[in-house]
DNA sequence: CTTGAACCTGACATCGATGTTAGCTTCTAC
DNA sequence: GTAGAAGCTAACATCGATGTCAGGTTCAAG
């Protein structure tokens, strides 16, 4: 399929598809004309990289991971570095203090509020 | 103070009380030469700035909701618009989305490390 | 062959707080 | 009065994924 039909079917705009080709995520073969042509499997690559995208990670980090992960390409499922393991726990780390930096700033927010109002705001649904 | 001492004495730099001052959060007198003139107050001004920042909150927000605690140190602060706590809900609101998100992406990231660092590639052609 | 949709590359814009540099001016201690 | 520290403004850079535009090429259908 081409860009048009990759794109309709996972909801990813053709500029982004563009930039996972560029940063080495995503490959297409081309047609003599300079068109890419995507195997049907590319569906399932670019949700993969989505949901790594959701995972916090950015293009760089997915580049690395992508190798290792059971192939959505047909590729040899390469097993990972420990520096690699290392870099993605790190990762998770990074993302556990978001979620305490963020938890924290909800509480001076609520505080904020609270303080704003002069009435205690019902807290909404806890996230946490 | 100049603003050499505040950025010292608020560990914040020059170039962001500069910047402050410029969205409208912080004020200066200046002196015949156009050096800024600060209170003691600013000290305490800018730590409240500080923990807004840290609340997630960006300088239009903050610029809003400043005049409300306008007297953190002393009398009565101007009562927030029933908007401004609208707003300060919704900003709430989007903290605690971004607190799911990363619990999410936290779990996902767990699962390609789990992926990554031992267990073997799935079913199918396995060649273990 | 022609037309219009789809695609191509390349480049610039965005958002936000802050870093950094450049070129001047002011303040202060001597 | 002078040196040098400290301040000033203005402007560009950053990071990252994506939007968007411009100008040109290819594809597919009539």
């Amino acid at each position: 399929m081409r860009i048009g039909e990759l794109a309709r079917r996972t909801g990813v705009s053709e500029r982004s598809l563009r930039y996972y080709e560029q940063q080495g995520l995503l490959v297409a073969r081309r047609t003599d004309g300079g068109h890419r042509e995507y195997p049907e499997m590319a569906v399932d690559r670019v949700v993969h990289i989505q949901e790594l995208y959701a995972a916090g990670l950015n293009s760089r980090t997915i580049y690395k991971i992508l190798p290792c992960m059971r192939d959505s390409d047909g590729g040899p499922s390469e097993s990972a570095t420990p520096q690699l393991v290392e870099e993605l726990t790190s990762e998770r780390a990074r993302i556990d203090r978001m979620i305490t930096d963020l938890l924290r700033s909800r509480a001076v927010l609520d505080e904020v509020i609270l303080t704003a109002s002069g009435e205690p705001a019902q807290p909404s649904a806890e996230a946490a």
